[in-house]
DNA sequence: AAATAATACATAAGAATTCTATGTATATAA
DNA sequence: TTATATACATAGAATTCTTATGTATTATTT
C-alpha cells in the first residue's frame, strides 16, 4: 500500500515551533484531535507547512504527560479520535510560548533586516 | 578557572535558525570571525540571544565543508582569528535562506494571529 | 602579584526535536 | 479493487543545539 510521500521538506526553521503551534491552535479552537491539527496547519499555511504524524503524535503524548494537555477519547464513525485540550497549566504556558514567539520574530527581524530595529 | 556560565536558555524556537543568522551577518559585513559573530548577535538582540560557541564553531566548520563559507586565518595580537566569508555558492544560498525565513515568519504569524492572514 | 574576565579557537557527550518509514484499521472514491 | 482519506501509533536515524570542557593569550580587577 503506497503512501502519500510527496513530502514537502519543511525548512529547518520550523524545528522547535511545533509545541507553540499546537498550543496556540488548541487555545483558539478549544479542542482538536491530532489529524485535525495536521489538516488545519496545512490549510492555514496554504500547504506550505505539513506537520508530520511522526512528529505530532509523540509531541501530543509528551505534552499530555507534562500536564499541558488533557485528552478525551471518542468514537466517531467507528474510528478512534483523541481530542486534546489545554489544561489550566497549559493555558498559562501558552501565553509564555506566544510571548517567546513574538520575541523570537522580533529578534530575527532585527538580525536579518536591521532597518526594522525600531519597529 | 570559573566560566561565564550565566547562560540564558534560548527558546527552542531558535533551533534551526543559526545558519540563516550566520549567513545573513556575513552577507552584510563581508567577513567576520566566530567570536565576533557571537558578540554581534548579542548586541543586535540586546542580549536576548546568545550564540554558544559549542553551536557556532562546529556550524562554521560544516558550512565551510559544504562550500558555503571560506576561511582566512590571521594572527592579531598574538591571537588566532579565522575570518569567514560567503563563497559565491554561499551568497546564492543566503538568498534562499532569507526567503525561507520570510515564509516561516509569515506562516507563524498566520498560525498564531489569524487576523494577519491577508497582510 | 594574583585572580578573574575577556578574547579566541576547539571538541565530545548528551538532550531535544523532527524526519522517514513503517504498522494497523476503517471508510470512501475512482 | 485499488487507491485515497481518515486516524491512531512507534522505531531508528538525522539534525541541531546545550553543557561541559580544554587550550592559550591579553586585559582588568582585587
Amino acid at each position: 500500500m503506497p503512501r502519500n510521500n510527496k513530502k514537502m521538506k519543511n525548512s529547518q526553521l520550523y524545528k522547535g515551533s511545533l509545541n507553540t503551534i499546537v498550543m496556540k491552535l488548541l487555545e483558539e479552537n478549544g479542542r482538536m484531535y491530532g489529524y485535525e491539527i495536521t489538516q488545519k496547519v496545512k490549510e492555514i499555511t496554504s500547504g506550505e507547512l505539513k506537520i508530520t504524524e511522526g512528529a505530532l503524535y509523540p509531541d501530543l503524548h509528551k505534552l499530555e504527560a507534562e500536564g499541558v494537555l488533557e485528552v478525551e477519547v471518542e468514537n466517531v464513525d467507528n474510528r478512534l479520535r483523541k481530542y486534546y485540550k489545554l489544561t489550566e497549566k497549559g493555558t498559562k504556558e501558552t501565553i509564555n510560548r506566544l510571548a517567546e514567539l513574538e520575541d523570537f520574530i522580533r529578534n530575527m527581524q532585527s538580525l536579518v533586516n536591521p532597518k526594522f530595529d525600531t519597529i
